[in-house]
DNA sequence: AAAAAAATACCACGAATGTGGTATACCGGA
DNA sequence: TCCGGTATACCACATTCGTGGTATTTTTTT
């Protein structure tokens, strides 16, 4: 009874996409006594849901999507949905708080995520958090916490490399290799070769690619 | 006498967890000299802070917690204060500038940060400020951070890479060579070369260095 | 079903790289 | 004055790269 719901055009449109069927049918059933949202559709992977999604004119406004599906990643699957319906506000589901799983889902366009264990209110909570314009958060925070990444970031590890050295780790980071580098430095190439081995000793690596990575994330530059 | 202060109902109670006992009188201080603050306690530990907090009914409004501790570590210092007293705002202390420690900081529930280094001025501004802000770090001021270091950020060029491309990427990136990729990958060596090829080809490089600093700039990881 | 895209695989070869050496000249601090 | 660090330079050799091909299978899209 309470899970067959009468359509009402004013109802918030929900979907899930969950490949655990009775975790589906809880937030089916909790979404559909809730007063205001009508969960239209439950799907067990992102592929079924974007079948639909490309095939329908009622695109939904929230999509509840479980962050650990076979086949399509929800991660994978946001991008997706975002192409199709970039108004549609995409909550993720966890078991367990991953960190990274959460960073990469609020990069790929999530707006906001949900434990597995929350309650029935706290999931409504979410749901109304969202459609309400998303973040209800306090600016000068967030502000705060950008100034502090920026501090964060100039400094880093120091391995010791001289001038020279950092000249050299900059043209090779721009793309140049030895002869070039030499040319452009008028010295000789052996000159170059024998700075660069000096580099990859320094910072302990022995790739162009690894050096050039370390360089970037260590803010060598 | 200035830092043997009357203790005042009214008072915001701060505590201090931190193991440089020169640094935890200078704030100690600096706090006791401030109008409506006062620092009731500081530890050279979390465990010992925890100890005192689950004997007392007076729970500090305010830690100021080292990150780097010995034993438990201020990240995991952050989850036990938390559960004993989830009403408590902690601010993280540190010296060194790490990104990932404050992102982590943030994730377990940190309401703000601050340089050991930091004015008297600007350690008050900070407990001031999170008193004031009330909300608590969560994953939402990850998400505005996030935002505007998208809205900071180029929107990254689209060089239309495949999935197993961008897959080879990041392993490029990792310093690894094709040999190497070809036997993690479980593919031939010359399958690795061809993606590669294809890759350099559609980020107009043609070096290593090249590549893995384009990956960078423009966010392609 | 047909077409397009992606992933796989192989060959060859000159160019560039990574690594082991050795060695000289310069300069600033102990 | 002697020593350590820096910059310079050269050699040799195995390994890896970059680039020109061609071609089949699998997946996705139309």
């Amino acid at each position: 009874m309470m899970n067959k719901k009468e359509k009402n055009i004013e109802d918030i449109s929900i979907w899930i996409v969950e490949d655990n069927i009775h975790f589906q049918n809880t937030m089916n059933n909790l979404i559909n006594q809730f007063d205001g949202f009508v969960c239209n559709f439950a799907f067990e992977s992102c592929e079924d849901a974007l079948i639909e999604m490309n095939n329908t004119a009622e695109l939904p406004s929230v999509i509840l999507l479980d962050i650990g599906l076979k086949g399509m990643s929800g991660i994978e699957g946001i991008k997706k949905f975002k192409e199709i319906s970039p108004a549609t506000h995409i909550i993720m589901l966890t078991i367990y708080e991953d960190k990274n799983s959460v960073f990469d889902a609020i990069c790929a366009g999530a707006s906001g995520y949900l434990l597995k264990d929350s309650s029935p209110e706290n999931v409504i909570e979410a749901i109304k958090e969202v459609l309400g314009g998303g973040a209800p958060m306090n600016i000068h925070i967030a502000k705060k916490v950008i100034d502090m990444f920026k501090q964060l970031n100039p400094p880093k590890g120091d391995y010791g490399l001289t001038g020279r050295e950092k000249e050299i780790l900059n043209l090779l980071v721009m793309g140049m290799n030895k002869k070039q580098i030499a040319e452009k430095l008028f010295v000789s190439f052996h000159t170059i070769n024998t700075h660069i081995k000096n580099i990859y000793e320094k910072l302990q690596v022995n790739t162009r690619g690894g050096l050039v990575a370390k360089a970037y994330k260590e803010n060598l530059l």
